[in-house]
Parts: structure tokens; C-alpha cells; sequence
DNA sequence: ACCTTGTGAATTTTT
DNA sequence: TTCACAAGGT
């Protein structure tokens, strides 16, 4: 490796551009600063921050002012606060976190917001209840009946009983028919009749009690992605929604975060919330005079992925800001930055700021053999061949999908069985995720019986690791013991999930005493108890499973995951303890945003998004606006490789072999000989 | 022809 | 959960 060489005009020219930043910051001039990927937007921030520090630290200090530094995740929060150090001026954190820090104390405004919301939702339930047949379903009957219906479901046992059985016409007909309902391929109708009543009933409570003085005080849950209204919770989108209403309707709240703040740098502001610029450009309509505000975005609106960020439209919700570019490129080698140009279509083209700035390479592949359906082996294969590295350096492949990530990582199976109790959004996330706070409560569980036996399996534990944390007095005779039941667990017949619980309860039936309280560390105490099936029912009653499916069929679902063999199950604890020793790591696409890896292999596939032909279709006609999202996804994943980058497109291209070159070049074949096994 | 019911599949990520 | 689609009934 030689040493790369900057050149001198560039330097300086960066060392121009970070001027301007800080001319802008001087003159309270509200600015965006757009540079492409590698460009070192972060470094720009910090170097913003300690500029600020530096001339005006003293002042702010003085009045008791900070600067306010938001980030788009709680890592990029961290990652800025370590390039940063420690300092109380700036207070660097997701807008979430310190915009609820800011609303919080004002209860009585929140509170009103909160009714308005209520009976908004209110009527957007009655909108769409009033186009559904259902309606005319419940008001069927006289109005007496009719209330007798509403009456008799909101008893707390129907209520219950509605939830968590799907003989609904068996149950119900009865009652139905005494208040001249008529069930008969009316269940549907039914149904929504009376999820309707439910849904109208809870919000008309909160109501009342929000009246009667019984509920007092918005509450924000970070944890829970939805709204719970009635219970005064709110959730990430109706926080900002509440605090730009505030913002619109208090001048002195205004005021007082002008107050607080004089400084605020957004980072990644392409996905920022558009109700946050708004925020932003509230408080920059409120300010002048004695009150003094600088706003500064930082980003690349190529980059932005996400469908509920700002991107190109900051212009309009933030106008007047003036725009600093920079173009140079401290990332990649040019072989990289070539192709990640060709997916720009804003003209802000980057060049690298080293003079000698080669040793990369890039190459495009097209599958000749028929897809095969475990793509395992032709991925390994095809980076074998393609990259030969020295033995110790890492690969990192990037997929579109978690279920490829599964399959490439050797847990397909357990992934794709675990799917089908995550039917809401995030499944994925509930499953895999290595932050293990994020992992679905029963799914920590099984993970945490996982890294048990990974530990018991590697001989290098120590006592401390496997003994229940609980202190109490142990003879080595009774570590002995322990010991010895330990390692039954890793018998090599025990090959299945199934196989590993049999074993840990049998232990727990015949085993010592130290066994017991540990796998009550494990397994929390439940009514279930400690045995195989009392396992499934804690699974059944844990995972959300719909309770609309019979229960025998949700057991079976249940017995095929924990059925499935172990090797998944170590693959799968390894992918989320980021414990692999593979020299090859799998990401998707838009986890790696804002990481650079030396080598990277892409895997290309039609189908995403919903669409059986998401890149064929932007190929072939890449300008159309609704494809923006398709090409900025593109832009992110290739301007990650700092030396290598490979591509590997799994499907065919004949039909788009043309306009798919103009990006990558010609295709290079990759096929796979007859001795590998597929 | 229209309606109802059952079945199977579903994008990614953050707060 | 929500959507699309097939199957079956009126």
C-alpha cells in the first residue's frame, strides 16, 4: 500500500469550503451543507461545533445557552459525541429525545393537542365506518336493540371472549338473533360493527376522563412505534406532530427554545421529518432582534431512503438557506467513486482529493445458470473467485432483504418459520435485530438459552459466566456437579432446538439444585412451569401470534420453529451477537448507511418493495420521479466500498442488459461449475 | 354478476 | 394486520 497524496488545491479548496460553513455560522446565516458520500460531512459538523465552542463558548456559557446538535439515530448520536468529547455546551442527541425534553413540561397545551387528536381520529373512524356495509348491518335493527348490542359487547367477558375466539358465529348467534341480527354471511360485517364500537368507546372514555380531570398528562413511548391514544400515549410521528403544533400556536415556547438554543446543526437532514423543518423554520421566522438563531442542515438528499424524510423539498419548507457544496470525495478509490457518480443525477459530481488515487476495482456480474434456490454457495463462490484477498481481510455483502441476510447466514429456515409470527411491520427487526432490547420478548428468551449453551460450549467459560448470578455459597463439589451437568447440553445428539430443551428440563427435573436457579434466570417463572410443553405454551401465550388462529394450529406453528435444527439456531445467535468467525458479514442495503467497508459484494434481485420488478423497471427508465427512492437506495450501497466493490445481479437482465451498462458497464458472466454444490 | 369467506403472502430503517 | 385472489354461494 502506498500513501495517498491530497492534493494541494483541493485542500485547500475544502479548507475554503469549511470557512464558509463557519462565515455562515457568524453571521447567523441559516445554511444547508450538501456533500455526496465520503465527502466527510460529520468531520464538517464537529469541525461546526468546535468553531462555535470556540468563539462563542464563553458567551453561552454566560447566559446558560447550549447548542443543540441533532441526529437522525442514537449511534450517530454517539458516534459525534466520541469525535466530540464531552462538553456541556453541546448537547447532541435524536430530535425525539430532546424535543420531548423541551414539550414535556407543558402539560396543559399537550393535553389540548391531545383532545384535538382524539376526536380527529374520531371522525376518521366514523368516515370510514360510514362507507362500510357494516354500518347498515348494525343499524338493522331498532335503535333499542341496537344499543342493547353495543351494551353487551362492551361487557368486559364478551369483550374478551371476541378477541381470543374465531367460533364468533357459533358464540354469538344466540344473542345476535335475540336482538334480530342476522349472522348469516354477515360475520364480516359483524365484526367490524363491533371493533368499530370498540374503537369509537375507548377514545370516548379517554375523553370523558381527560374531562373529569382523571387523566392529566401526555405520555411519549419511545419503545412502541404506534400510538396507544387512549391510554394518553403517544408514539415517535404524533411527538413531532404535537410539538410543531405547539410551536405554531405559543410564541413564548418559541421563544424560550430560541432561548435555549441559539444553535442547532441537523445531521442527515435528508431524513429528517418534515415536521421538524417546519419546527425549524418557526423558530427561524421567530427569531432576530436580541434573539439571535443559526440553523445549519448537514446531508446528501441522494442519500436519503427513508419515504418520511425531508430530502429535496427542504428547500420549500426551509426557504431562504443558503447552500454549501462540497464535491470531494476522501472515501473511495476512483474505480468506486466512477460508478457512484453515474447514480448521481443531482450534478454534484464527486472527485477524489487525492492525486493518486488508484489500486480499486469494480465489476459487474450476471448469473448464467438458472437462480438456484439457496444462493449460500454461489455467493461464496462467486467471492472466492472474484476477490482474492489475504486470508485475514473481511468481506461484507449486501443484500436487499433480511431473508436473504438469513439464508446467506445460514438461518433461513429459522427465519422464515419465525416470520409468520411477526406479521406486522418490523418483523424482521423483532427477530434479528443485535440490538437484543429490540428482539421480541420470547425471542430473547430463546436467545438467551442460545448464548448459554454457547457458552457452555466453549471451553474457555469461567465459572462466573455459567453460575446463576445469585451469590450463594457453593462447595466444589457442587461445581462439580454443575459442571458435569453442563456439558450433557452440548452432547452431539442433542441436534435440534427441540433436542437441547428436552435436555435443559430434564435437568431441571433430576439436576441440582445450582441447575434449577439458573435456568430460572433463563426462563423467567411462569405459570407454564419448566417442561417442553409448558415451554410451547409460553411461546404460544408470549410470541404475537394472532389469537384469531385456533390454538392447535398456532402449537403446531410453534413445535416446527423449535423443531428446526441447531446449527440454524447457531448461525441465527451469531448473526445477533455479531459473534460469527466468518471472515464474509451480511448487511441489507440500508443498514449500511454512513459505514465504509475495503471490500463489498452487492447481490443484486428484481423483486423488492413490493414490486417483482423494483430495479428492472428503474433501469429501464431511471429519470421517472417515483423511482427517486429506487436510485438514491442504489447510491447508498455503492458509495460504501473504500477499494473493491463487485456486483452480482441473481436474476436475468436480458431485458434491461442495455440500460443496466450505462451504469455499470458491460455485464461479466459468473457461472458456477457442475462440482460445486448447489 | 356480485358478495362472502378462506387462504397465503408481505420491504427497508429509525425514533 | 392487511391485501389480493380463488373458491363457493346467491
Amino acid at each position: 500500500m502506498f500513501p495517498l497524496k491530497e492534493n494541494n488545491t483541493k485542500l485547500a479548496d475544502e479548507k475554503y469550503i469549511q470557512d464558509k460553513i463557519c462565515h455562515a455560522i457568524d453571521n447567523n446565516k441559516h445554511f444547508v451543507f450538501d456533500a455526496g458520500a465520503g465527502a466527510g460531512k460529520t468531520y464538517a459538523l464537529v469541525e461546526s461545533l468546535k468553531h462555535i465552542i470556540s468563539q462563542y463558548g464563553e458567551k453561552l456559557s454566560k447566559k446558560n445557552q447550549n447548542v443543540l446538535c441533532i441526529t437522525y439515530t442514537n449511534a450517530a448520536a454517539d458516534n459525534i459525541k466520541s469525535n466530540f468529547g464531552n462538553s456541556d455546551i453541546v448537547k447532541v442527541s435524536t430530535i425525539h429525545e430532546r424535543i420531548w425534553e423541551l414539550i414535556c413540561l407543558h402539560q396543559d397545551a399537550l393535553v389540548i393537542e391531545h383532545k384535538k387528536k382524539i376526536n380527529d381520529e374520531l371522525i376518521r373512524l366514523e368516515d370510514d365506518f360510514s362507507t362500510n356495509k357494516a354500518k347498515d348491518w348494525l343499524n338493522s335493527v331498532s335503535q333499542g336493540n341496537k344499543e342493547k348490542f353495543e351494551k353487551h359487547f362492551l361487557e368486559p367477558e364478551v369483550k374478551n371472549m371476541f378477541y381470543t375466539s374465531t367460533e364468533h358465529a357459533a358464540n354469538f348467534k344466540g344473542i345476535l338473533e335475540e336482538y334480530g341480527y342476522d349472522l348469516n354471511k354477515n360475520l364480516g360485517k359483524f365484526r367490524d360493527a363491533v371493533k368499530y364500537t370498540y374503537n369509537s368507546d375507548r377514545l370516548n372514555k379517554c375523553l370523558e376522563s381527560i374531562k373529569s380531570g382523571e387523566y392529566k398528562e401526555v405520555k411519549y413511548n419511545a419503545n412502541f412505534n404506534s400510538d396507544r391514544l387512549h391510554y394518553m400515549i403517544i408514539s415517535h410521528d404524533t411527538l413531532l406532530e404535537y410539538a410543531l403544533a405547539l410551536c405554531e400556536k405559543y410564541p413564548m415556547l418559541r421563544r424560550i427554545i430560541i432561548d435555549s438554543y441559539p444553535y442547532v446543526l441537523i445531521d442527515e437532514y435528508q431524513d429528517t421529518n418534515v415536521r421538524v423543518v417546519k419546527l425549524m423554520n418557526e423558530l427561524a421566522k421567530e427569531s432576530g432582534g436580541s434573539q439571535q438563531l443559526l440553523i445549519g442542515y448537514f446531508g446528501d438528499q441522494m442519500q436519503s431512503i427513508y419515504s418520511d424524510g425531508v430530502s429535496a423539498s427542504l428547500n420549500q419548507h426551509h426557504v431562504g438557506l443558503l447552500r454549501i457544496e462540497k464535491k470531494y470525495n476522501r472515501r473511495s478509490r476512483n474505480e468506486i467513486i466512477d460508478i457512484s457518480n453515474n447514480l448521481r443525477n443531482d450534478g454534484l459530481l464527486q472527485e477524489s482529493i487525492y492525486d493518486n488515487n488508484i489500486g480499486g476495482s469494480f465489476s459487474f456480474h450476471q448469473l448464467v445458470n438458472q437462480r438456484p434456490n439457496d444462493s449460500a454457495n454461489l455467493v461464496s463462490e462467486f467471492i472466492k473467485r472474484e476477490l482474492s484477498l489475504a486470508s485475514e481481510d473481511e468481506v461484507h455483502c449486501l443484500v436487499l432483504k433480511n431473508e436473504m441476510l438469513a439464508e446467506l447466514s445460514g438461518f433461513k429456515e429459522l427465519f422464515i418459520s419465525f416470520k409468520d409470527f411477526f406479521f406486522f411491520k418490523e418483523q424482521a427487526q423483532k427477530l434479528i435485530s443485535r440490538d437484543l432490547n429490540k428482539l421480541d420478548g420470547a425471542i430473547r428468551i430463546i436467545f438467551g438459552l442460545m448464548d448459554f449453551r454457547e457458552l457452555i460450549a466453549k471451553r474457555n467459560k469461567t465459572l462466573e459466566d455459567i453460575l446463576p448470578k445469585e451469590k450463594i455459597a457453593i462447595s466444589m463439589f457442587d461445581a462439580e456437579k454443575y459442571i458435569a451437568e453442563l456439558d450433557m447440553l452440548v452432547n452431539e445428539k442433542i441436534d435440534t432446538f427441540e433436542a437441547y430443551l428436552t435436555e435443559l428440563f430434564l435437568l431441571y427435573k433430576n439436576g441440582s439444585a445450582l441447575f434449577k436457579n439458573k435456568l430460572k434466570e433463563l426462563i423467567p417463572p411462569s405459570e407454564f412451569g419448566y417442561t417442553l410443553e409448558g415451554f410451547y405454551k409460553l411461546l404460544n401465550n408470549d410470541l404475537p401470534i394472532s389469537k384469531l388462529i385456533p390454538e392447535k394450529k398456532r402449537l403446531d406453528k410453534i413445535k416446527q420453529v423449535i423443531n428446526i435444527n441447531l446449527p440454524d439456531y447457531i448461525k441465527w445467535y451469531e448473526f445477533v451477537s455479531e459473534t460469527s468467525n466468518e471472515l464474509t458479514k451480511f448487511h441489507t442495503y440500508h443498514s449500511t448507511k454512513g459505514l465504509e467497508y475495503n471490500n463489498v459484494i452487492i447481490i443484486m434481485e428484481n423483486s423488492f418493495a413490493g414490486s417483482k420488478s423494483y430495479f428492472p423497471d428503474f433501469f429501464k427508465d431511471p429519470n421517472r420521479p417515483e423511482f427517486k427512492e429506487r436510485r438514491n437506495l442504489l447510491y447508498v450501497t455503492c458509495s460504501r466500498a473504500v477499494f473493491h466493490m463487485r456486483i452480482l445481479y441473481l436474476d436475468s437482465i436480458d431485458s434491461f442488459k442495455d440500460d443496466i451498462s450505462s451504469f455499470f458497464g458491460k455485464a461479466q458472466t459468473f457461472s458456477i461449475t457442475d462440482d460445486v454444490n448447489l
